[in-house]
DNA sequence: AACTGGCACTCGTTACACGCGAGTGCCAGC
DNA sequence: GCTGGCACTCGCGTGTAACGAGTGCCAGTT
């Protein structure tokens, strides 16, 4: 039975006001808070079928309706409006972001306007290495047998390793050395490095094989390993707040929050074709413990390229339009940000 | 009325129990846990005169008792067995932290550790940048108006910061800066850095002088304004845990954990005289959101210099000597371990 | 065919009374 | 100075009852 204009309004009416009291909402309510020219009878036989269709339950008999996840779901896709952000906000985000000084500052400032904007809790990928590239690669001599690798990226990105090489080595082989790793993957994307990584051990001259070999492993630990690394968190006390009705099932929702491999999975999966942010109601995603946990993602970067992912955990019922509106915005303030340094 | 023995020995077994079991002590349950030789009213007497004095009370009438803070504090300072580690124990932390990479690595793996041994909330502060020596120095092209400085000091520790020169400037001048900021400053303590950087602007030739100057003010900032910066946390989960007594007192908890400054007053105020860990139970500390909530905390570094503080937040209601034991052991091999770096 | 008013019913929530039992304070006696 | 005994307090859990929000259904109206 396909819902017609007037249940979807009515749905429409449930979540919002679910989302704005916390309640679960009745038919008396509903006719009046939203001024419905039908009696509350009538709707009430819209529920039914809504209820029938699975887009909202009962908690209980005798009490009101409360959507599901099926119910967001439809709502997220053809109910709500998208909710412009104020130009206040929009200047907020501008001035808050203006003030960092580096990449680090630009990540933790970036989580931390999430998690006020939205009050939930909000996560920020560190800019991947795998899409950005080479700019500089820096070797310090420290001692004869170490020098410290530097890695810099054009996302602004610095990685930094200790090197233990196998003998003593001149200085004249460490800027030999150096020369050679800049000319093979300045310019060239951290993608495509290890292969060149590996030629440039293959070519070295006998006298500088085993250092570079040295240098190349620790290198490609750095780009492989560390890729996808770290991630930044802010918000958690928001968890304090959601967390009244899955009464007592907040430690599990913190110790996932623990888990950067979570946090991880949630936020880096960006789909390439940019555009809105991505939406996931409760169980559509795979992580148990936040069954009741919604995340609205989005990948960022300068222009029209993904360097990584942020967005924020919520509960499911949560404001979407807002919430969708916010995400989006800071990401592009982000990805400008970043298209600029 | 100073205490005799057999009260200071009631006041430990109600602290022992009351951590052990999250319960209010009655007096018949005390003397059958803990063996005593006396009647339940004679322990009932003791306790009349332990609260008379304010190391316990009584949650309500016909309830058991509770230590105070005044309680827990005599308990701490003259009551308590240091437990020793258990050589698992001991095996555990070695094996977790061997496995660092890096300076970011350690401190990552340490506050985990802290939080998973003592199921509290840990903090680890990143080794300060005020105790230690510049390593080398460095700067990197990325374009005629624009070089990367690379800090590295002798804990491992890396900072960058980007600076634009004034104009456009040849690869030898940007040479012969390094060149004289690494004559400079190689070796010396960051705390003496400021003036050194200062007379090298002074000493500049004309130039030099204003790259120098655009250079020198992006290193003062790194080495004053970042010099006590960062914090690593886990274990919030926890919270959820011990919030229990402190009824939904726990969105105040959270919301100071993510305070960065509160945490850093709390674990960095650590004073010279090493030795054991630092108590500080209840309001004893300033902060009023956390007035349930106990600090063990202790500085850390190579040898006997301290270069950060770490440690953790527990309930009042904590298990002291066992916190303090795990604390000091693992201040002790992170210390190790940086030495040896 | 769609909507509405009315009515009986369900059931969670709140309030109140009551009994139980843990724990205490006090006192007389050893 | 310690102990056994006893009366008292009070939090907690249970049971009962009244209340009211909300529903489902049905007969009547448009």
């Amino acid at each position: 039975m396909p819902l017609d204009e007037r249940k979807l309004e009515v749905l429409r009416a449930i979540v919002e006001d679910y989302v704005a009291t916390e309640e679960p909402v009745g038919s008396r309510a509903l006719v009046e808070r939203h001024h419905m020219n039908v009696s509350p009878a009538t709707v009430r036989n819209d529920m039914a079928v809504l209820e029938e269709e699975g887009y909202i339950r009962q908690p209980h008999t005798s009490a009101g309706r409360v959507p599901t996840d099926r119910g967001y779901r439809l709502f997220v896709d053809r109910l709500s409006r998208i909710k412009p952000l104020s130009p206040a906000e929009r200047r907020a985000i501008e001035r808050f972001l203006m003030g960092a000084v580096d990449l680090d500052d630009v990540v933790h400032r970036t989580v931390r306007l999430l998690a006020q904007l939205t009050r939930q809790v909000a996560v920020v990928q560190y800019p991947s290495l795998v899409r950005s590239s080479v700019r500089h690669l820096e070797l310090v001599s420290l001692s004869t047998t170490r020098v410290m690798l530097v890695l810099i990226t054009d996302t602004g990105r610095v990685e930094q390793r200790l090197v233990e090489l196998p003998g003593p080595t001149e200085e004249d082989d460490v800027t030999e050395l150096r020369r050679l790793i800049n000319t093979a993957l300045v310019g060239k994307s951290l993608q495509d490095a290890p292969t060149l990584v590996q030629s440039l051990v293959d070519e070295a001259a006998p006298g500088l094989r085993s250092s570079m070999a040295s240098v190349a492993s620790v290198l490609l630990e750095t780009l492989v390993e560390r890729q996808d690394g770290r991630i930044a968190l802010a918000g958690t006390a928001n968890v304090a707040r959601w967390t009244l009705d899955l009464q007592g099932s907040l430690r599990p929702v913190l110790e996932a929050l623990e888990e950067e491999v979570v946090l991880l999975k949630l936020i880096g999966e960006v789909e390439q074709g940019g555009g809105q942010p991505r939406v996931r109601i409760g169980d559509e995603h795979e992580f148990a413990d936040l069954r009741t946990t919604s995340v609205v993602s989005t990948g960022y970067g300068p222009g029209n390229t993904i360097v990584g992912g942020l967005g924020v955990l919520g509960p499911t019922r949560m404001d979407y339009p807002g919430t969708i509106a916010t995400v989006h915005a800071v990401a592009r303030y982000v990805g400008d940000l970043l298209a600029k340094a």
